[in-house]
DNA sequence: GTCTATACACCGATAGAC
DNA sequence: GTCTATCGGTGTATAGAC
């Protein structure tokens, strides 16, 4: 995460520092807002307000850029989820992370890029794992301890939980709804009978 | 589907003919491959071996051709869809269908050009309430056969099936297989209740 | 750190010849 | 039907001044 740069030696802005930020901003508002054809190093500077030439001194390329935007919303979405998985009601939490997880847009845009930019790749199939095992403990700790031995083992509930909060997440962006109500009761009642309020 | 063009008069190849889907074809494999920011009326050229202004003499705009492309795919899916839904083992084929869709990679371009091709996401919307419907009915009917009314209504388990399906898809494409194996042994376990082979 | 200026390639879309 | 040629615009990335 840190800076893998410099493989070119080529002047460089520091990471973490308030452009820096200001062009992950921007950049995860444009692929969000406009897709990422749209996510070009003349379109970001005239949304942040910066000249084209400035994303190249904080960026060595448009493709490191798009890495790092991934890569910083990566280490919140965790922070979010090894949160929800150490308080009071585990199984509540995690679940409301997954639910409210960052925009359908935005996840649709890094999933198809993932497909193209090798780093990318690697730090999305990353993040699924570490976000599958922080899930998978939590569930597994949360269930043991109601000596609730359910028909479905964790890996597979940790599975569900994340494949139907994006796909209700993705849905509901485009208006789609049927069978929302019905799935989220189903939940609803599995949380209510694994975890009483 | 058959021809909404025509807005602006200008002479226009005929949808269907052996062009037209050789068009659609590589439109599919670019987008496949090289994601949509390659797919271009150049490189579409290029790719199936014409010249570029012959895109233009079957598809008024690039974004006439996706949704042309999407339209497509999304008739032969819907069709697979009903045929598994009237055969004999309806839950084992529709699941089968969702296992089996089109290239995960090529959904989730279209998912992210869903968000700012108007036409395109008006079809989107069109082909997950259809296909949803397809299921709902032919799980209710199924189930009902069974005098089976599981605490899990049919427009829950299509919702189910949909969401985890993809998931599984774009996972094993990326190379993560956490708590597949696991899932996949919770649905087997289903079928194998509700439809024994 | 931030800028101007520029290289060179590629884009969508059209005019109009054959 | 299919082509050549072309318009104006935008893309990545760099050189080098201040």
């Amino acid at each position: 995460m840190t800076r893998a740069q410099q493989t070119k030696s080529r002047r460089m802005g520091i990471p973490g520092s308030a452009n820096w930020h200001a062009m992950l901003d921007g950049a995860e508002c444009v692929l969000r807002e406009e897709g990422y054809a749209a996510l070009t190093s003349r379109r970001l500077a005239e949304y942040i307000g910066v000249k084209q030439r400035l994303v190249y001194y904080y960026f060595q390329t448009m493709d490191d850029l798009i890495v790092e935007t991934f890569g910083r919303l990566a280490v919140r979405e965790i922070e979010r989820l090894r949160e929800a998985a150490s308080s009071k009601r585990p199984l509540r939490e995690i679940w409301d992370v997954c639910i409210h997880t960052s925009d359908a847009r935005l996840i649709a845009e890094f999933m198809a890029l993932a497909n193209r930019i090798k780093k990318l790749r690697a730090e999305v199939i990353r993040f699924i794992e570490e976000s599958r095992a922080i899930q998978v403990s939590a569930l597994s700790a949360a269930l043991k301890r109601k000596s609730r031995n359910s028909r479905v083992p964790p890996a597979a509930l940790a599975m569900l939980a994340t494949s139907v909060a994006l796909s209700l997440t993705r849905e509901a962006e485009l208006g789609v709804t049927a069978g929302h109500r019905e799935i989220l009761a189903v939940f609803g009642a599995f949380l209510s009978e694994a975890e009483p309020k």
